[in-house]
DNA sequence: CCAAAAGTGTTTGTCATACACCCATGA
DNA sequence: TCATGGGTGTATGACAAACACTTTTGG
């Protein structure tokens, strides 16, 4: 018996979901596509890894290259390797997120021209993207909901000083439901992660809120201890 | 700006870890290879994806002709694409995991003459795999853990009817941490996806035990309502 | 009658949930 | 003084955890 199954090569790619809050808004980083192919088309961050190049590190640089972003941890969450996902022929694409804070002033720059601009997007008002990459945001999207359910990750997402009320914004967004006021501080302070300052929010035409920090020492103390938040 | 990531063309495959449980083991199925570079080696079955297949469809397919085992629902849970994880050069592999009935009667025959034999293997006596098998195999392992804590998925690895001391001896195993008898059997006959049957084990030289079906049509009914096991 | 596993309840504590009013601030 | 969000407590029910003895059966 010989080898029935010829070996064949195939072109791979990593795309990068990653998530931002904004103006009270969950946003995702898009590029508009400048290659062949979904020219102009909206699309993930993405592109060809290269030959001496581990998955993970392609995704830092690729991200990096499209967007000018930097030193942003990212997780390694499916691949995707339909037979006609990619018009070009056979491309398999590992796909990544990633959640980080969100500076509104810094702009954005792709460093190769692969994209024309870099940008952050809304994630309910998404048009369809390029190739299957509105999929690819679905699947992200299921993945962070899970995963905000036991691991706090929502602090990547904040301003280094927050309140609780956008805090609870936050998680209500991601999961797609309102909270309740008192039990979700009660739980949040109990978990013992938040740092209370002895700061107040400034500025608002309202009783100023109490700000806090995420103190990753407690958490890295609770080990892999996974929160959970259900309802 | 001109390009400055040329794109390069990567073989790949799929491997697949598919657990079984028999003689009151956690099993896994491996291969010995057949094929230049470690040759005579035990792996986890896997080979090349095909030009126009897609990668769930591949697993299938690669996971029968190298054991002869057929429609087995495998999920994808990780791309492993260190540039020196496979001596041939670059080769990026997409694993899938599985827990199935094992059947110790039947005989694993693989059906093309890439493996030499396919077998079922302790997990807590692995040798060393070829490639960075152990790798994957540790990465499923983790996988399972998280997933039998919230998906009734054990007992995919049970024969049809068990009795509630099997389903226990299993989880057990899984999570490798002792459970409380009554607690466990409360809180599974609480989900309300057992039905017992009539039926009461043979055979033991002891009080037979009560056996049980899985129910997959109230389990159904619970959506995704998730199971909870933590201790 | 012995060995081996089956089967069975209660108590305690923790945590999720539901729910409504007063407080502080800036305009 | 009003509008706006900040901030607070209690009662109920569900569920996790800890824990030990009696029952059944075959050999």
């Amino acid at each position: 018996m010989q080898e029935i199954v010829p070996k064949f090569e195939s072109i791979f790619t990593v795309d990068c979901v990653v998530f931002g809050f904004d103006e009270g808004e969950l946003k995702v980083l898009l590029i508009e596509r400048n290659e062949e192919d979904y020219t102009g088309w909206w699309a993930l961050p993405g592109y060809y890894v290269q030959q001496d190049e581990g998955l993970d590190p392609a995704a830092e640089r690729i991200l990096y290259e499209l967007t000018g972003l930097r030193d942003i941890y990212m997780e390694q969450f499916y691949a995707f390797g339909d037979v006609d996902r990619h018009p070009q022929g056979r491309v398999i694409t590992v796909a990544y997120f990633a959640m980080i804070r969100l500076n509104p002033l810094k702009e954005l720059k792709p460093v190769i021209n692969y994209a024309r601009k870099a940008f952050w997007h809304p994630i309910n008002d998404l048009p369809k993207l390029a190739f299957d990459h509105t999929q690819i945001f679905e699947k992200s999207l299921e993945k962070i909901r899970r995963k905000i359910s036991y691991q706090p990750i929502a602090f990547e997402l904040l301003p280094e000083k927050f309140t609780l009320t956008q805090l609870q914004h936050l998680y209500e967004l991601i999961l797609n439901k309102k909270l309740d006021k008192r039990n979700f501080r009660k739980k949040m302070l109990n978990y013992g992660i938040l740092k209370e300052l002895d700061e107040k929010q400034r500025g608002v035409s309202y009783r100023a809120a109490t700000l806090y920090k995420f103190d990753r020492r407690k958490y890295a103390r609770l080990f892999q201890k996974e929160l959970s938040f259900s309802k």
